[in-house]
RNA sequence: GCCCCGGUAGCUCAGUUGGAUAGAGCAACUGCCUUCUAAGCAGUAGGUCAUGGGUUCGAGUCCCGUCCGGGGUACCA
């Protein structure tokens, strides 16, 4: 049925009967053929030479002739070096519209029984601090994997892993009992993430006075980051806590809930959700327990000091620690038992963590643990790692203030479209909120496609002098492609089209067939995203179609076109280009809206 | 030191897993709105694919060396 297995097929059997070869899998070459040349599908006929033991271009010729004689939709062929260029009738690309269009879910596939259960962790937020850009990747690139795994037949689940104790948080708890004056994100109007961020920084504030002052008294730099109160009392905190002291778990609940709060707005504005939410005080027990088991069983091993640890230098790395000599966890027992309760709590397939490419070699270890610990599903975790997000002047730090935080990005980002909006005078008829939920729509899509672009393994970075663009490869040029093909699909409402009638068409133009032969690859473009883990595949697939439909709506008109089976094709063609466009785009949480 | 990742146009990024003359967008310059939305389309200019070797019919893509940048190697998470 389909035409590259049709072809290769076919080349095969070419193969034997001309030349006796019977060629692997792997040596029967097909792409796509270049513009520049005629013909839609190319054959490389160089690995054929040392079998048929002629030219190049006599191999292509005969073979050639060959696949025009054997398939039916094979109407011609020419031969330029050593490529066989195949031209493919217009009935072939016909049927492809007509499929792509009547199939709703066009190049997705939809679950079924011998579906997979996917898990994937991604966000994994401290509770100090508010969301930032680097944040924002993650959000967008876990939420996108997510659907692009369930596009490719996955059963998923979306999780949160939040990491809600530790002396990270006790900085800021005692930074708002000393200081806060009883503040809450309620009478502040403060946003809860926001404030209690604050006192994270207000902590680090009077930490580091503290310390040069303990400097002058001749203390060593070491010693005074030891000594300094501030780093005691919140210790102090944290031991507390553990111990389950009423006062300080009371408080730590309380300002955790403000941050939750926060988070939520946050994560409601970026579009992303979660199907199971962890917390590791709820999970770090599980850990340190399969960790003491490790250890009765010989798997790890204590020091002197009390402290335990993974020997890995039989897997080629070294000593990995996993609890303290003061029995405390550290970041992988958490992870440990995180992953033992997810196991414990659904029958996981595949684990996959959405986690910045700094922990590569914690995730390597991780496996190797759990596998050690008798985890058969261990060894399948993949980590999804991605590159950081870096700004003009380097890497960003919360604590120098050099952070792009999440929900003022967002919202420059609306307001720059809004602007731009009035300036255009483009949403002048639509009422108050409709405009509004535009504008968010639009600063959302460009900011998700300006994030999702580019390959997740890479670093990338932001200039927030430039801002973001709205034109060009962008979302907003992506969003305002789909609403103009909305725009004349509801004109063409409007006149009583029928978009069913027959569509044959006498001749396809370039840029229709070019269009054509685009839709035809959106199904590989999902199965590489999945395959690959890549959101930018999908990205740069929806941008390379919305491209070539821009070039045929400006030189076609549509429902001026008097002959009405072409017009009708037209319309077909539009209406699968849009549905294709809200689709994929959907797959990168961007949203398509029906006017801009 | 050791390990991992990267280096493509002035800038930001693609490059169909080794194929034809390396592509987009931004920025600059030039055209196109009386006609389905000009957030668009068309064009000009911009490249020693960091660098030196190797593998082969063929290398931005694979292998080795060098230079530059980032990350990791913690009783931080």
């Amino acid at each position: 049925m389909n035409i590259e297995a049709l072809i290769h097929k076919a080349t095969s059997k070419a193969l034997n009967e001309l030349y006796g070869f019977n060629p692997g899998e792997k040596q029967i070459q097909l792409q796509n053929t270049r513009k520049d040349f005629e013909g839609d599908i190319t054959l490389v006929v160089f690995p054929f030479l040392k079998f048929s033991k002629k030219s190049p271009e006599k191999t292509g010729e005969e073979i050639g002739e060959y696949l025009k004689n054997n398939i039916e939709i094979v109407e011609g062929f020419n031969v330029i070096k050593g490529f066989l260029n195949l031209v493919i009738g217009k009935s072939y690309w016909i049927d492809v519209l007509l499929g792509a269009y009547r199939t709703e879910k066009f190049g997705m596939v939809s679950e079924s029984d011998d579906s997979k259960l996917v898990m994937v962790e991604y966000s994994s937020p401290n509770t100090n601090k508010p969301l930032h850009l680097g944040h924002i990747r993650n959000n967008l690139l876990g939420y996108s994997i997510s659907e692009i795994l369930k596009a490719n037949g996955n059963k998923v689940v979306k999780t949160n892993i939040v990491n809600d104790r530790g002396i990270h948080i006790c900085k800021s708890m005692y930074a708002w009992k000393q200081w806060g004056d009883g503040k809450t994100p309620g009478d502040s109007g403060v946003k809860g993430d926001h404030l209690v961020g604050d006192y994270y920084v207000e902590f680090d504030k009077h930490y580091k006075a503290e310390i040069a002052e303990l400097m002058e008294t001749g203390m060593s730099k070491e010693e005074a980051e030891n000594q300094a109160p501030s780093i005691q009392a919140a210790r102090e905190l944290l031991r507390k806590w553990e111990a389950r002291d009423e006062e300080t778990v009371q408080l730590w609940k309380t300002m955790n809930g403000w941050v939750y709060d926060g988070f939520d707005i946050t994560y409601k504005n970026l579009g992303v959700d979660f199907d199971k939410i962890y917390y590791e005080s709820e999970t770090y027990l599980v850990g340190k327990e399969e960790v003491m088991r490790g250890e009765k069983e010989g798997v790890f091993f204590r020091k002197e000091d009390g402290s335990v640890w993974a020997d890995l230098t039989g897997d080629g790395l070294d000593q990995k620690i996993l609890l303290r000599s003061d029995g405390t966890s550290v970041y992988m027992t958490q992870d440990i038992g995180t992953a033992k309760m997810r196991f414990s709590d659904f029958s996981i397939d595949k684990m996959v963590y959405v986690v910045g490419n700094e922990q590569n070699y914690h995730f390597q270890v991780l496996a190797i643990l759990l596998d050690k610990l008798g985890f058969s599903w261990g060894k399948s975790l993949y980590h999804f790692s991605y590159g950081m997000v870096e700004l003009p002047s380097g890497k960003m730090k919360s604590r120098e203030g050099t952070v792009v935080d999440a929900d003022d990005l967002i919202e420059d980002m609306v307001d720059v479209a809004r602007k731009m909006s009035v300036d255009l005078g483009k949403l002048d008829n639509l009422s108050k909120e409709e405009a509004e939920r535009t504008y968010r729509m639009i600063a959302l899509g460009a900011l998700k496609y300006f994030i999702l672009k580019v390959d997740p393994k890479k670093n990338m970075l932001f200039n927030p002098e430039e801002s973001i663009d709205f034109n060009g490869n962008t979302g907003p040029f992506i969003q305002y492609t789909y609403a103009r093909i909305r725009s004349v699909l509801r004109k063409a409402e409007e006149m009583n089209l029928d978009l069913n009638s027959n569509i044959e068409t006498d001749s396809l133009s370039f840029k229709e067939k070019e269009l054509l032969k685009r839709i035809s690859l959106f199904p590989v473009a999902v199965k590489e995203a999945g395959e690959n883990y890549s959101p930018a595949i999908i990205a740069n697939y929806c941008y390379e179609l919305v491209k070539e439909y821009n070039q045929f709506y400006h030189d076609h008109s549509i429902l001026a076109e008097p002959n009405e089976q072409v017009r009708n094709f037209r319309l077909i063609l539009s209406a699968t280009v849009s549905n294709i466009i809200k689709n994929g785009m959907n797959l990168l949480g961007i949203l398509m809206p029906e006017r801009m």
